[in-house]
DNA sequence: TATTGTTATACTCTATAACTATA
DNA sequence: TATAGTTATAGAGTATAACAATA
């Protein structure tokens, strides 16, 4: 039942052409980055870690005693949408707030040794990850990507 | 009441350190399709098109005749979430659905008279747009990056 | 039996207004 | 008065299941 007719690959059936859109550094870098969090999505389920969740902890873990403010200047997130992702972390023992040493009214956010065993072992998985799921770029030109991108938001 | 203590430039207030997350091909390439994505909404305001909307009515722009189900493998668009965008655009006399020559079930999509006016001036705007959200690079450094983002999800 | 287009629906993500307590 | 954290809530985006018509 697919054996016949000519010759097609497999799915074929879609000669659309997008040369247009594939000229917008918008559309690329969307399409580019769904990619590769769909990989992510899937190695770092593991762990329990969505791309937030992954981007928060990081931030924590390399920065013990942020606050939600600057975590959400950092991040782009809001913070009314900071809240349950903080709380979700700190119900499964990887953060813990404590009383901000100048601030009375902010909390400091500290990784538990749990949470910095977690992100050690999640932080090695995400750089593999992307590696394999850019695995038709070099290593200087994954390095060249990352320069690139950088100047567009930074 | 911002003139005396040190000499911070303005908002400042966040040395946060976010290296590590820098050095991540998926978080560069989210952060710039973003920020890109921003200026988009704003400059294609004028023509009611988000970015979705455009790259529909692109692809339909460039291939006049195209099927739903043709659409959505291109954009990576769920079937059912595209129902609502075809109404849409065809309630705003955009497009126009016509029987398909050789399968039954499926219906052309064609841009109108209309459509194809504003999509000729929206692609303009577009592609003028995405010089100005990255103004920081040059015109071969934008080509290389287009180039290694196509790499990664081609 | 498989596919196109569709409906209904649920889940997630993102955004705005407003409150409290501290500064 | 302004800011940190929070609540409630609305809106947009994304997901799966299932159906009728046609292949």
């Amino acid at each position: 039942m697919a054996t016949s007719k000519k010759a097609a690959p497999a799915p074929a059936a879609q000669p659309v052409d997008t040369s247009y859109l594939q000229t917008l550094l918008g559309y690329n870098a969307r399409r580019a980055a769904l990619s590769i969090i769909g990989v992510f999505l899937e190695r770092l389920a593991a762990y329990g870690l969505k791309p937030v969740d992954f981007s928060v902890m990081s931030v924590i873990h390399h920065n013990p005693g942020v606050t939600s403010r600057q975590l959400c200047a950092s991040l782009a997130i809001l913070p009314p949408n900071l809240v349950g992702l903080i709380q979700s972390l700190e119900a499964r023992g990887l953060i813990e707030r404590l009383p901000h040493p100048t601030d009375g009214r902010a909390l400091g956010l500290h990784p538990t040794a749990k949470g910095v065993s977690l992100m050690q072992q999640a932080e090695l998985t995400a750089s593999e990850l992307e590696i394999d799921a850019s695995s038709k770029l070099s290593a200087s030109q994954r390095q060249t990507l990352v320069q690139l991108l950088q100047k567009i938001y930074l």
